[in-house]
RNA sequence: GAGCAUAUGCGCUCCAUCGCUGCCACCUGCGGGUGGGGGAGGAAAGUCCGAGCAACAUAGAGCACCGCGCAAGUUAACGGCUUGAUAUCCGUAAGGGUAUAGUAGCGUAGAAGAAAAUAACCGCCCGAAAGGGUAAGGGUGAGAAGGCGGGGUAAGAGCCCACCGCGAGGGUAGUGAUACUCCUCGGCUGUGCGUCUCGUGGGUUGCAAGACCGCGUAUACCGACAAUCAAGGGCUGCUCGUCCAAUGUCGGGGGGUAGGUUGCUGGAGGCUACGGGUGACCGUAGUCGUAGAUAAAUGAUGGAGGCUCUCUCUUCGGAUAGAGUACAGAACUCGGCUUAUAGCGUAUGCAAAACU
RNA sequence: GCCCAGGUGGCGAAAUGGUAGACGCGCUCGUUUCAGGUGCGAGUGCUUAACGGCGUGUAGGUUCGAGUCCUAUCCUGGGCA
């Protein structure tokens, strides 16, 4: 059980039931580290983990390659930083859902937003 | 050479590391793992037309409404495309843009102007005057009653004549739009827009269509309606027609699910050769296998190299440095149109000015 | 993915193809008051010394004339099983 490779990232460990997204998007905990928007949900739960979703609003971004690319940067960076915060849901028996939204009209590099993940991860995981 | 016009092609490459998602094979403790091999575009975009496909009746009739409107061709189809015709505008040119069904009747046209269509303000003529005749001259306007000359007249006027223009019929050429140093006839005519008329096309809704499985449940309850007429409903703006019929249909009202499979990619398919055609395109033969995701894959980082531009150096071969490398991401599938696009080509054509 | 609606002063908006900006709010100036408010009167798109020129999201077109009609495009908002 429990055999997470070390950097993948499959379609398992994505939100996707349409009830998750309305909770997500509803009222839950939620923080910002330039220039990203995150809610999250931490339950106890058998089936313990980590599960992501990406967004970026059509809103302020027209083009649809480029809100591509910024949902493709966010998601390569989650995918190599996010070892600590899964071994410590593990660990806890915890249930984590965390929605990542990009709220910048700029369209910044991948190391600006590797920063801004690596700390709303090291956040999440100091308050849960 | 550079420039311009038309048609048309391409639109970054390689390596390393770490990943994503279908397919195939094998393994498995059924969670998954390993290997192999696929994985964005010319516009995938806008959703502006035309089709396929699906449901509603194997989609029927009339009205309404909307689109289109030169000719011939092309096509599954089209409002697209091709080759032509006429008019007009832009350009030195090659070439390009736009328009073109009919008009009998009706409506309408601000300001200006005498008057915007059964014209008389000034002027001219007749007349004592009242009044009448007159579209040659004036100014207004986008548009003013075919043009110019001669005859004619009180003054004038297609009132008459020649020429030009226009319309009708014929002839010739062309499949046709149309054309003409052709013939005959007619004194001929304001312009725009709308309405209207004619031809032609469109039933409506769209893959969130639709089908199956699973979960859940309730044949809950209330109301309306029928076997003759009729009412109601069947995704349509109206009418007709047609179909449905109590284990029924519709409305109200509350409850449940919102997951999976399929539709879903082999199609009016691409490429090559030959043949037909001015061309769009068509025919024959060969050959190729080419994305199917679903909160939504096709990527990220680092390095090297192309290509373009600029600066400096130069032994004119090139070298160093810097900058740039576009527009853009499949969502059922095709045919077009439109729009965005850094650069780099290829073919044919043009010649006024300026530059070398 | 599909289908609709709308863009006019600083704001909300009106305008049959015929002098763009009616009307309301706001703002400015004057007046009334010891002062402020209220009330009353006038003004208020940009540019120019003036004459004029430009101006209805943007770019074309039709027309004598376009906010209005047509085409393309940009932006904003809404709907769907």
């Amino acid at each position: 059980m429990n055999i997470v490779m070390g950097n993948t990232l499959s379609a398992s460990e994505r939100v996707k039931l349409r009830r998750d997204v309305a909770q997500l998007f509803g009222d839950c905990a939620s923080g910002f580290v330039f220039p990203i928007k995150y809610k999250y949900i931490v339950e106890e739960s058998a089936a313990a983990g980590v599960a992501v979703l990406f967004s970026v609003p059509k809103r302020l971004h027209k083009r649809a390659n480029k809100r591509n690319l910024l949902r493709r940067r966010m998601r390569e960076s989650y995918r190599l930083s996010k070892e600590a915060l899964v071994a410590v849901a593990e660990s806890r028996g915890l249930a984590i859902k965390i929605a990542f939204i990009y709220v910048s009209k700029e369209e910044l590099t991948y190391k600006a937003i590797d920063d801004a993940i690596v700390n709303i991860l090291a956040e999440i995981q100091e308050r849960c």
